[in-house]
DNA sequence: GTGAAAGCGCTAACAA
DNA sequence: TTGTTAGCGCTTTCAC
């Protein structure tokens, strides 16, 4: 069952046994062939807890998610994915399951026992103490999706994303432009949403437009929040509020409150997400606003529901960001030193929720 | 840093060492208080790979999915990672990656390095080959969603859950009901898609009544081909075949051919996900059909996405069955002898997307 | 090109 | 209650 039966069955030494199963040089081919072949029919298989105890390295790396069900998450984890298996590497999941999931058994307990050798955090918002507990590990470390304080990180330029798809509404001659973010409890990194909204924000400022505080609605980041949101927005007789049943508490600090319609309709609404988008929309079509000529809606993230019904969006990639970050991960692992990870790519995909203003 | 050090300072062996951080009986209360301060002190952290070695046991179990970013995977991979965390188990992540993913590698390279003491696969369809290499390494092992041949599994009865379906829509008054379903290239077991077209089928027959050949959509199991499938079933006038661009072979199996309109159109869709369902409201909705009124619509599975647009469903609970299969072969790793898992629950919800057909 | 021997950090009898 | 002694299965000097 172990290299030394495949030593004594090919009467060589467990020495050139493994050397030969690795393909290290300074083995005769002769040797590597009848040692293979002897592997292959004893259904020989490695013990990577042997090998990682002599080597100290587990070939394993380990991520950490908020959550696992939501759409950046589930991709990002299939490109580190990609990335690993091509290095010969495992992946071990840690999901702090939200924000009930207590964090603190995961870190102390899991990962940090010698079973990886990095970590990739995706959009995770570390406090003091998980930060110092994990460095004490001297992983290779990366963070994807918004910025972390002391670590490296893969992501795309919130605010520039932001000022692009605002850029394309005043492009179409949009002025009146409401937005819809708010923070996402789930566990997204709370940096970002925030980015977003100031780069929204400081898009308009710069076109000398105002922006009344009730239209920025939060959309918690989910599709009934979007609901949610597009009906306080887009309603004047909206369901009331932009928070919906059995929802939970709402982050105060984006939420549009009062009645929207301070100054009419806006004629265009900027989601900070996808998801949210998704969400104006059927909030608009239950009000039977016509999509694009009353109302424009635009995204971000490049979601593949948002390309069947034609919402236009800012796309990013999180499938490679993840394999960025994995990439970046293991060659620190195989020693070379930590290079900064330049913006990760997005791009306008213009489809059919925006056009012209036809208020 | 390992558990040498803490003996050497504490002045014990390390076998006592040991018996304290394991808290194991047999060692005095001060002994173990003693221990436990100066590890915390020194900031000791088990190695995994160590005791692995010695004891035969990873602490680690493995789940196989087919694809993450699909919406019941990621909600069963949380569900089994609640138990895996709460047991003290790692979760190993080894994702096939769809069709396109070597899974021949995947298997050989990574799985059966004893680097898990148990595997949880999700949906999958094994290959002879597959399954031999698998049982090899006697670990304890179930299969998620579908049957599969020779292996303990968790899942609804789909047969009974399209059951459900028919006899709600039935109640109704509809007798005019098509079906959407198909073979999801992604990886679902093959078997589930013909277990719900045939109790879909079974029940119709069991009411008398009669279902074209053309009213056998085939959704793909995506959103976008529920749109497809909805455009060609509802519209004389349809995109003209189920398939989209882009979306490579269908598969032939349920395949509808030619105009829907055999016999008018219908009144009722049956859709064997809710991803599908959404997508063929998109397409009753660009046709101009009302929902229910001139057309209703019922999926399987209880997506978030389902409820936020009323849809009606019969709703499965992924977590939780990833919950069970967790205990499940956590127990058998435990000793316990494997039991058959009856079948998870699946519940009729009824909401705004089925009512009396009033064509 | 190959072998012998010494660990990697922990657990598990068996003694004491 | 605690200590001693062997390993677990592999890698890795250091010889040959």
């Amino acid at each position: 069952m172990g290299i030394q039966e495949i030593a004594t069955v090919t009467g060589l030494s467990k020495a050139t046994v493994s050397r030969a199963l690795r393909g290290l040089p300074s083995v005769a081919e002769t040797t590597v062939d009848h040692v293979r072949r002897v592997a292959d029919e004893l259904g020989y298989v490695p013990s990577s807890a042997a090998a990682g105890l002599a080597t100290g390295r587990q070939r394993a790396v380990g991520v950490v998610v908020p959550v696992i069900d939501r759409w950046f998450y589930a991709k990002a984890i299939g490109g580190v994915d990609v990335e690993l298996r091509r290095a010969g590497y495992d992946l071990v999941l840690y999901n702090l399951g939200g924000p009930g999931g207590d964090r603190d058994r995961a870190f102390r307990r899991s990962m940090l026992r010698h079973r990886v050798d990095a970590l990739v955090l995706l959009s995770l918002v570390l406090d003091e103490t998980e930060r110092s507990e994990l460095e004490l590990t001297r992983h290779p470390m990366i963070v994807i999706g918004g910025p972390a304080p002391g670590l490296r990180n893969v992501g795309v330029d919130d605010v520039a994303v932001a000022a692009t798809a605002v850029g394309h509404l005043l492009g179409l001659g949009h002025r009146r432009i409401a937005y819809v973010g708010g923070q996402d409890e789930a566990g997204m990194n709370v940096a970002v949403p925030y980015r977003r909204r100031d780069g929204f924000l400081g898009a308009m400022a710069a076109a000398g437009l105002h922006v009344p505080p009730s239209w920025l609605a939060d959309g918690r980041f989910s599709f009934a929040g979007g609901v949610a949101a597009g009906a306080m927005l887009l309603g004047g007789s909206g369901t009331g509020s932009a928070s919906v049943a059995g929802s939970g508490s709402a982050s105060g600090s984006a939420a549009g409150c009062g009645s929207a319609s301070v100054s009419g309709r806006p004629t265009a609404v900027f989601c900070a997400s996808d998801e949210m988008a998704l969400g104006v929309l059927l909030a608009a079509r239950r009000l039977g606003l016509r999509v694009p000529d009353d109302l424009s809606v635009i995204g971000i993230d490049g979601h593949e529901y948002g390309a069947a019904v034609g919402l236009t969006t800012v796309a990013q990639d999180p499938e490679a960001q993840g394999r960025v970050a994995a990439r970046a991960v293991l060659a620190e692992v195989d020693g070379a030193r930590p290079e900064a990870v330049p913006p990760a790519p997005a791009t306008l995909v213009v489809r059919g929720t925006t056009g012209v203003p036809r208020g």
